[in-house]
DNA sequence: TTGAATTGATTAATCGATTAACCATATTTG
DNA sequence: CAAATATGGTTAATCGATTAATCAATTCAA
């Protein structure tokens, strides 16, 4: 069964599909009653659903937003990704989404990809070395909002949290007993965000021996157990893990070794992760607003898309310590 | 800056658009060679991009599939997601997702959504009450797949795993030093994947003082701490649950109550969730082929939209117990 | 040398909805 | 009563790409 459209429409009320268009979209103009009515009830019982794709080829919009994370089956994206989705429809907008890996290429992609769709906008997970794909949306004058990262040559809408300030507290917590040895984990990459956090850990350890491991993302699970074993062979007594998989993985290795923690090691993590709260001692992490970030985003995009805003915004939102037994 | 369309370049090269459209889509068809170099040429030089919303409307086929699953946010659907995509992305489809919070109507208006926006097929994740839309789409003819869970009276393109067998299996070795009470914690839903997990539970617990609680969706959190108490009061010495949601919430209240896990009370619980691995004694659970039933999804969808398969397949897909400490 | 075949490209319709511009009637008004 | 104004609608162009049908010019064959 083929869909309905204005033209069957048309055919069967016996007038113009420019009459049918008008009547349906409400629009004032000069259409009889009696024939209002007829062509609402045909619609109703042809059950007419207006084609999207014709109108966005007209109108030039989708109504359709492009949402870029670094990976989709990460609970921290899927959340903001649930988040955005909800925000999104508040203003009958669908989201398309795609996991970039952390790879620019295939972000390189998936931004190609996604404006063929022609998307009226993009929320960016921004990956490393993806200078190149924010400018050439900016020279395009495409709206998009960056979120969790940003790069600060640039100007423009960034939703992120304090990274730096959410460390330094952490870490000054995890190190309060004035421990000599402490470690960080972190993935190799340039990105502020986590540049900000090991800063954050430097400038809260600055009277300790300092160690820190940097693990390259596409190789987690080889290099978290090197990475490990280097903290212990150096009798680190406190470790601070940048984001919610390396401790995972983190933890997963430290399980296997038999450390005790917090007795042998004390630990905090960036993110969250159900199992945080189901380790033995659970873990402390910094609590990201996961809501707040897709709301601001979602409200940046709306904004910019609708030019009620002249300028870009960075938002920065606070996230919070979360002390609990790992780090006592 | 405007987008490049075909007519910018028809206009640089002299030559109509018809021209500048059959030498970019490689199609068999007469054109000078010549004349093919300068429109190449000018189409890389001005980085000519293919509207696809015109060509959509044109082909009638988007290159798009809708994913509806429950909940994002949900890892074991965030998974899902996950290997959907990447699947799709292999046959140049796009995936636009929604999360149906098990609400029918929901459902119904994600589908209407997804529908207008012409996507070529869905993949669904389907809740209750929600039959009508399953006749809906056979009725209007658009190719779709079920996931996880179907209406055995509908011949339909299923991809489930075989939860009967799955619960059967781990239920039994939960009980097989004869304990005498065992309860079972379920979802308030008739769907044919929660009554086969509770048929499981019940073929292997003929012998035993069976409890059963359901709770329902929209109300995990208080109705699950009386469920919970409950099985206490009934004295049950093993506990199954029905879903990692609601392994998660119950071992909270049984942690809080300070239940010692498995000296107290046996537990499993069907898929799969990291906080499983971190828990004091590790959790027994159903892992479920999360790969392996995102690809059978997308290559089921794919053969139907190809119209390369007569008739409707349904793949039942072996799910695996992992024994741990939980349940021994 | 004339009709047929080949080459290289254009015209125009189409997908479905929107909308400015226009065209009939009918009704008012001075 | 002629001109002005409503009223109720239609026409046709447009968005960007595709493609069957056609056309003009050239080459070839008989």
């Amino acid at each position: 069964m083929k869909k309905v459209s204005l033209k069957d429409i048309a055919q069967q009320a016996g007038v113009s599909t420019a009459t049918v268009s008008y009547v349906l979209s409400n629009k004032k103009c000069r259409v009889g009653e009696s024939t209002k009515q007829k062509i609402r009830e045909i619609a109703k019982e042809l059950n007419y659903q207006p084609n999207q794709i014709a109108k966005s080829l007209k109108s030039g919009k989708t109504f359709t937003f492009g949402l870029i994370v670094a990976d989709i089956s990460n609970p921290f994206f899927a959340n903001i990704a649930r988040v955005i989705e909800d925000e999104a429809a508040k203003h009958d907008y669908t989201v398309i989404f795609g996991s970039s890996d952390e790879s620019a290429q295939k972000s390189w992609k998936l931004i190609q990809f996604l404006q063929n769709r022609q998307v009226d906008g993009f929320i960016i997970v921004p990956t490393e070395n993806s200078e190149e794909q924010i400018e050439y949306l900016q020279k395009q004058n495409i709206p998009f909002v960056l979120l969790d990262r940003y790069f600060p040559q640039f100007t423009t809408n960034n939703v992120v949290i304090n990274n730096y300030e959410a460390a330094f507290t952490m870490v000054s917590k995890l190190v309060q007993n004035h421990e000599s040895k402490v470690g960080m984990i972190a993935y190799k990459n340039s990105l502020i965000h986590m540049k900000e956090r090991i800063r954050g850990f430097e400038e809260a350890t600055k009277k300790h021996h300092r160690f820190i491991e940097k693990i390259s993302f596409a190789a987690i699970d080889q290099e978290i157990e090197t990475a490990i074993e280097n903290m212990l062979e150096n009798k680190v007594e406190a470790l601070f893990f940048a984001t919610n998989t390396l401790a995972i993985a983190g933890l997963k290795v430290l399980q296997q070794k038999q450390i005790k923690i917090p007795n042998q090691l004390k630990m905090a993590s960036f993110d969250e992760s159900e199992a945080f709260d189901f380790f033995y001692s659970p873990i402390s992490f910094i609590e990201q607003p996961i809501k707040n970030l897709g709301e601001t985003a979602i409200s940046l995009l709306m904004s910019e898309i609708n030019s009620t805003q002249t300028g870009k915004t960075t938002k920065v939102l606070p996230a919070k310590c979360i002390e609990r037994a790992s780090s006592k």
